[in-house]
DNA sequence: ATTACATTTCGTTGTTTTGCTAAATATAGA
DNA sequence: TCTATATTTAGCAAAACAACGAAATGTAAT
């Protein structure tokens, strides 16, 4: 029972929640990324996904000092991807979802790691 | 995402995924079964059982002094249906889960009904 | 009416969670 | 090496949550 409460707890945040829909529709993000989608700190972000690591719903890679977070293979997978299918179902419309993605728009025309990079402002943005 | 979320929050706790478990194996219990099955005061399960309410995950009939709670309509269809399938299918061989059938079985036996009107110890179970 | 019982509501307590800042760790580049 | 940046860890305060007992509500039976 343990393993699927992680999983119910993880996704019973709503900066979780965005997170993970955002890690649907982008291939992957780093930190900074989502730390800027959110408007919260650093550190709370990074506690936020290692909430969703433990759960298993997100891998990372490591990239120079980034660190890149996707949704994971398992919850790409049967049975789980269901009820990743059901949040994106359920959220599409929702207000915050749409405004995140409005942020991704953004980001995904310059490439993650590009946008990273850049200071703020950041440039070609 | 509120919608959502209180769903998900719904099935954050431990206590409430064995009530949900449960009423999907029974047609449907009482306040007074859950609080038997669960260990707790039932000032406790109404709270919970009230949570599992509020998301719209259950709904409740009245029967003179006892109000019977079942999976709602809108949890037996999709999508939500799926989530419920990864539920059952992701705890079914939890120890938890195994113990509340064992106690569910004996319920069944004499109907709910039956059972609620008995005094504890409970005759015939 | 009074009693008994099922359930809910209320107020309190202890625990968990969320957020922050500050400090630690790690990596890249000057 | 020194500095800048990305991320994590640690420690703390505030908010949310889960549990309880006591009291309130509603219903059935005596």
């Amino acid at each position: 029972m343990n393993t699927v409460l992680s999983v119910t707890k993880a996704l019973s945040d709503g900066n979780r929640l965005r997170t993970v829909i955002a890690l649907r529709e982008m291939t992957e993000l780093c930190v900074c990324q989502v730390t800027e989608m959110l408007g919260l700190a650093p550190a709370t972000i990074s506690r936020h996904i290692s909430v969703l690591q433990n759960a298993g719903l997100v891998e990372s890679r490591k990239n120079g000092r980034w660190i890149f977070y996707r949704l994971s293979d398992k919850a790409k997978r049967e049975p789980l991807v269901t009820v990743m299918d059901w949040l994106a179902e359920s959220m599409d419309r929702s207000i915050e979802i749409r405004a995140d993605r409005k942020y991704l728009r953004k980001i995904a025309r310059c490439g993650a790691a590009q946008y990273c990079a850049a200071r703020s402002p950041v440039k070609g943005i």
